[in-house]
DNA sequence: TTGACATATCGTGAGATGACGATACTATCG
DNA sequence: CGATAGTATCGTCATCTCACGATATGTCAA
């Protein structure tokens, strides 16, 4: 028995921290926004180049992105007409990176 | 610019493994799940002992428990009137540990 | 200015989620 | 056997999520 004490070492103390953990996790858990953050790793792109990668209206694509920027995961930048965002949050690399061994390994060996 | 042709490399192609990518992050993305898994890695817990250490009624930590089970996260076990789960995804493991680099890092390092 | 393009925001509605209470199952104890 | 502890399941309901269409904002070109 490996120290099952349980020592009240954590009733769940920092609740805290696990809810914004969890709001940060719940931001990754859609398709749409996980390819987003995939291709925002690798560069700057505009709101419509987004949307069309993930085939998806401007306007959708416009909202998961407003509502990562609110996560502090991107920032952005007018430039003309268009936005360029990109990935502001830098932890953000880490965590894809294990998605990405775990479920998307195949897709993104190619790439190199 | 670093190589912006998006040379249709993945039109969201495999939006497949996308969703269930982002499926796994669903059932992580709740705070008792959250803290169930970081518990459930550090050695085996009973339905009874997980509910109050998250501080919530056993049958809301069981239905928690049968999520995560139909995922492929856990295994249970049976031993007299108790139920003991544990961890049968490996990659949990690097997942959690990238959540708690970002957002709980301070609580964990004491342990060592 | 007018019009077109790129992006952002809003209202709505269908579907999913999650907590709760009640109940049912399983195993042990007396 | 009945009683109880531990776990699982179900129905219900409040809330959230997300996509859609419509509309608004901002920028540039003619």
């Amino acid at each position: 028995m490996p120290d099952r004490t349980k020592a009240k070492s954590k009733p769940f103390g920092d609740a805290a921290a696990f809810s914004e953990a969890a709001e940060c996790l719940k931001m990754l858990a859609h398709p749409v926004r996980l390819r987003i953050v995939q291709l925002l790793l690798q560069g700057r792109y505009t709101v419509g180049e987004l949307a069309e990668d993930c085939g998806v209206p401007d306007n959708v694509a416009s909202e998961h992105l407003r509502l990562m920027q609110r996560c502090g995961f991107f920032t952005s930048e007018r430039e003309g007409r268009r936005v360029y965002y990109q990935v502001a949050e830098p932890h953000l690399e880490n965590i894809i990176n294990c998605v990405e061994d775990r479920f998307l390994s195949s897709l993104q060996s190619k790439s190199a």
